[in-house]
DNA sequence: ACATTATTTAACACATTTGTTAAATAATGT
DNA sequence: ACATTATTTAACAAATGTGTTAAATAATGT
């Protein structure tokens, strides 16, 4: 499914983040809307759309004339798996992480 | 200290990744050690730990000639924060994560 | 069939990245 | 002071990435 640096390097341009935040945000949204607002052209969007496709990070879904892209969970999923196989590293103890997890559990 | 495109960026190669994941496994390294596996120029292992430090990933530490590097707990643990920040949409239910934490818990 | 709307592909310019080798810098030992 | 060891900086070529505008493709409505 493409592999990681191609996520990270996805992830490493300002527009695609935004986009990806975006997606994330608002949910599935077709192509136009992303580039409406945008400061860089459609032609522009379009081709970070494609990175992000090719990266696995997003899914394309044709209705009529219109693209609509969403983030694909595995894509971040595998992010974050990457984060979770050293987190006993950046992670002095478990308090901090169970935090975060008790927060969403209420 | 630096945004998280960079970090991306920094991870997005493959170099960069290979050098991060062993001075995970392995702890603190002189620059040298690094170069000696590498199948790349001194110099070119040098720049690539200059991005990695630029992008606050990993911290350099000094004596004698010899420069020792390690990963900065802090610069994973932001990666690690922006996939967190969008876990209610990337992972199903709970399961999966607390079966990770439960892992290493032993 | 033709026009319209939505999006992508092509062609090109410019900037950034990544590798190389040679030279510079820095600390240590003789 | 001088040589040695460790690493970085400089200069440059080749590859890659990002933006632009113009043209191509695709689906829908008239």
């Amino acid at each position: 499914m493409s592999n990681l640096t191609d996520k990270f390097a996805a992830l490493a341009d300002e527009t695609r983040l935004s986009v990806v935040e975006r997606l994330l945000d608002e949910g599935e949204l077709p192509a136009g809307a992303l580039v409406a607002d945008a400061t860089i052209s459609g032609p522009a969007i379009s081709r970070h759309l494609k990175v992000l496709r090719a990266a696995g990070l997003v899914h394309q879904r044709a209705d009529g004339t219109k693209r609509f892209y969403s983030v694909r969970p595995e894509g971040l999923r595998a992010i974050s798996e990457w984060t979770m196989d050293h987190r006993s590293f950046w992670e002095a103890g478990l308090d901090r992480l169970e935090a975060l997890l008790a927060e969403e559990e209420e």
